[in-house]
DNA sequence: CGACTTGTTGATGTACATCAAGGTACGTGG
DNA sequence: CCACGTACCTTGATGTACATCAACAAGTCG
C-alpha cells in the first residue's frame, strides 16, 4: 500500500492530459488554483494496491500516466473489477466526503497520480464553480459507464459481455491516445477479464478463443488488436451506434 | 411517456422531505432558490414511463413520493433494472448535461416528480456551492450503490445477491420512513427482481422459496417483512457491519 | 566470461464431470 | 388476466486437473 505522498515531477501548467479531447481549456485562475491543490503525487508500479477498501484516504486522486483498476473483494474471497481506470479519470470520489472507502485500487502499471486534499475540495466548489461542473460531470461518465457495465453483468451472455468489455477498453485507450493504428496495449490478463465480467478463469478462456474465431479483434502477448470495429460492436449488442456513444466526450 | 409538466403541488417550503436524516437544513437563501429553480412537477402512474432510453429531457429530477427504477434494454429485448429510486433521489443526472438519456425510468406507483431546468444547473453551481456540493455527493453515493450492484451481479451467488437486494431496499425504505415495526410494502413483482439480479423468473421464484426457509424475511402480497436482520445479512454477504454501512447517511 | 542446463513461476490452453441457471410448459388463485 | 408456483429437460458456466509456453533466476560447465 502506498502511503507517502511524492513531491510533483509534473506542473499543471504543463501537465500533458489537457491537450486531450476529452478536457476544455482551463482559465489562467482555474489553472493556478489547480496547481496549487494538488498536494503531491502517488507513484505507485505494477502490482501494487493504492489504497484499500476499509481504508481512510485524506486524499482524491487524478490517474495522470498508467493503467489502473478498482475492485471490490467479498469476505469470501471473491473479487469484482468494478472499471479500468485511465488517464484523466478521477478516483476516489465514489467515497464521498470524509469515509471509507468502500473499494481498492491497484496499478496495473506504473502508474502517477496527483492527490488533492479532500478537505479542500470545499474551496474548489466555492471558489471555481466551473471545476465544480467539471467534477460532477466526470462522476455523472463514470456512472454511465458503470450502468453499461451493469447491463453487461446481468443481460450479455459471455461472449457478449467479453466483446462489449474489449471494445470498450480499447475505445477508452484510443481517447486517451493509448490506441495507434488498431493496436493497443492491454496490460492486464484473462484473470482480470475473468474477474470483471463475472466469470471463471476457464470459461474466459473458452470464450476468448471463441470471439477471436470470430475475427473481429486478435489479443496476444498483451496486444489487442480491434479488426473489424462494427463487427465487434456488433457481437456486443451495442445499442447505439458508435458516434452517439462514444462522441470523443 | 410523461410530457408536460404539472403546476406544483408541494411548495419547496413545506417539502415533507426535508425532515429527512438525510437531508441537511436549508438555509434561507438556499431555499429560495431552490423553490425559484423548481420548474414544475412531473406526475406518473404506475406503470407509465417517465422518460425513455435515447430521448432527451430538459429537466433533471427529484422523486418526491412514490417508487420508481431507472432501467436499460438491450435491442434483443433484454431488460436490466440498473435501481430503485426512492424519496428524495436525483434522476437524471447520468446522462449529464444535454444528451441523450441512456436509460428509462418507470413508475412502480403514482409518483410525483420535481422538475429542474437543466439549463439553470449552472446558475446552481455558480451562486450555491453548498447545493453544488450535495449534488456531487448525492451523485457519489449513487455511484456506490451501483460499485455493489455490480459486486453483486457479478460474485454473488443468486441466493446471496436476492438477501443483498431485499434487505438493500428495505434499509432504504427505512431510511425513506417507508418502512414500520419491520414491514415496508415492495410495490413490485418478481418479475423486477429478476430484472434487477439477472436471473430469470422461473430461477427467482425457486430462490425467493429457498430464502423464505432461511426464515430471515417474509415477502407475501406486496408486504416485505424483515424478521432477522443479521441473518439476513449474513446470507447476503454483507462485508461490513450495517451500522458503518448505512449510517443513516 | 559466456553458453547451456535446470527449476520456478505466472499466464495461457484444453478436457472432462458437475452444477447452477435457463426455457417451456402448465398449474393455481385472486 | 396477471402474478405466482412448480415440474421437466436443456444449456451455459464452474471447478479440478493437467499440459504448454515464455520469462527469469540460479547454478554448472566448457
Amino acid at each position: 500500500m502506498i502511503n507517502g505522498l511524492h513531491p510533483r515531477t509534473v506542473p499543471c501548467e504543463q501537465c500533458p492530459l489537457r491537450a486531450l479531447a476529452t478536457f476544455r481549456p482551463f482559465t489562467a485562475e482555474e489553472l493556478e488554483f489547480v496547481s496549487g491543490f494538488k498536494a503531491g503525487e502517488i507513484h505507485a508500479r505494477t502490482g501494487e494496491t493504492i489504497f484499500a477498501q476499509g481504508s481512510r484516504s485524506d486524499y482524491l486522486f487524478t490517474l495522470l500516466r498508467g493503467w489502473l483498476f478498482r475492485y471490490k473483494t467479498l469476505p469470501d474471497g471473491g473479487r469484482q473489477i468494478l472499471n479500468f481506470v485511465f488517464p484523466g479519470d478521477f478516483l476516489g470520489l465514489q467515497g464521498s466526503i470524509q469515509e471509507e472507502m468502500q473499494h481498492s485500487a491497484e496499478a496495473l502499471t506504473n502508474v502517477v497520480l496527483c492527490a488533492f486534499p479532500r478537505d479542500r475540495l470545499w474551496d474548489l466548489y466555492s471558489r471555481f464553480p466551473g471545476l465544480a461542473f467539471d467534477v460532477t460531470w466526470l462522476a455523472s461518465r463514470s456512472e454511465q459507464m458503470l450502468d453499461e457495465n451493469l447491463l453487461s453483468l446481468g443481460r450479455r451472455t459471455s461472449l457478449q459481455r467479453l466483446a462489449y468489455l474489449l471494445l470498450h477498453l480499447y475505445l477508452r485507450a484510443e481517447q486517451t491516445g493509448l490506441a495507434d493504428d488498431g493496436k493497443a496495449i492491454f496490460p492486464f490478463t484473462q484473470q482480470h477479464v475473468a474477474d470483471t465480467l463475472g466469470m471463471s478463469l476457464v470459461h474466459t478462456n473458452k470464450t476468448l478463443k471463441r470471439l477471436a474465431i470470430s475475427g473481429t479483434m486478435r489479443w496476444r502477448d498483451r496486444t489487442f488488436e480491434l479488426l473489424d470495429r462494427e463487427g465487434l460492436a456488433a457481437l456486443a449488442l451495442y445499442e447505439a451506434t458508435l458516434d452517439q456513444k462514444y462522441p470523443l466526450i
